[in-house]
DNA sequence: TCAAGTTGTTTGGCATGCCAAACAAAGAGC
DNA sequence: GCTCTTTGTTTGGCATGCCAAACAACTTGA
């Protein structure tokens, strides 16, 4: 049993997850946010909008005032700010880290942004302020990965060296997984 | 706009990678898989199984012999490969760079393993064959760094140092962004 | 003031992906 | 041979989450 299904048992959903973030940059950007703001940023209808914050609202997310003004609950925006801060911590990895190019880093977290434990982005976070301490164990680090990346090029996926590295893994990691 | 939900539009979905997993670790463990096995295998049931193939053998995914064995396709292969090749690279990276506990590894790549691009793969792999070649520029990087994140331990996520430090990415990407 | 646009909601539809239940067909035990 | 179990399929239901269309309730502009 693999409990895969893990997936989709996150606190708030993918979809819900942009709604919120939507809304706290809309705060932060333009100072407020309708529905109609939410459905032009996420690229989806007003009525889908609708319906999706009526849920939110219903679990405390999110707050509307008498002129339709949509706001964040303290735990709504708690959410917000971390799922903003997953994926900038996340990409900024991407980038400095493993040199991946700046629009597939942002695609590639835009994906997990959502889905990373608090455990990992607190762990990745800290990676990302060594390696932006200018201290010379990262410089040095980040360079030699570098030339070390140069040796085998523009490979298909999985490339059977690559192959090779993960069987390599799971053989490790065996004995500690579960058999049905 | 955001371009968000390029969530789901993913070559095979979340569901359907883990079912060509599932019968590429059974075929690999027990040299056949049958519907019943992969229904075990990912704990849901014989009907969900039963129809999620019959979409997969229609797109030529999966195959299945006279005696209802089931088999992957070259390209049901590739994928069940890439994505195992995925999460191991992930897991691996995880755990020997950021020191991340071994079940929380697993539970995050579990559920990112299908959405990482083979770009973002190809060079997270490098990254972790460097990490395990064993240089001195990998050893002394993942010591600095270990002893860089003894500072402020077990806080809560987002911290304010963490939440400054994803404002600041943000502000740096600013400009390459599009506006509404 | 009054037509025209904007806004938010509701409704029915569709797609995915799960379940439970009912079923037929094949295998195993006595 | 005749049960009993295992196996695979089909069906109706449910939940999420999107759309389009129709609607009422506003602003807004001439």
């Amino acid at each position: 049993m693999h409990d895969w299904r893990e997936f989709d048992q996150n606190p708030v959903s993918h979809s819900a997850a942009h709604h919120l973030v939507a809304i706290a940059e809309l705060l932060d950007e333009y100072g407020y946010a309708r529905v109609s703001d939410v459905a032009r940023d996420l690229g989806i209808t007003r009525g889908s909008v609708s319906v999706t914050l009526k849920n939110l609202k219903g679990r405390g997310l999110v707050t509307e005032d008498e002129r339709r003004f949509l706001g964040l609950s303290e735990e709504g925006e708690r959410i917000a700010r971390g799922v903003m801060a997953k994926k900038q911590v996340l990409k900024g990895l991407l980038i400095d880290l493993l040199g991946v190019p700046d629009d597939q880093a942002d695609q590639d977290t835009c994906k997990i942004e959502h889905l990373v434990s608090d455990e990992t982005a607190t762990r990745a976070s800290r990676a990302l302020l060594f390696l932006r301490s200018g201290a010379k164990e990262a410089t040095r680090f980040v360079d030699a990965l570098r030339e070390f990346g140069r040796t085998g090029d523009v490979e298909e996926f999985p490339s059977p060296e690559v192959e090779e590295l993960a069987r390599e893994i799971a053989r490790e990691t065996e004995g500690s997984e579960e058999e049905r």
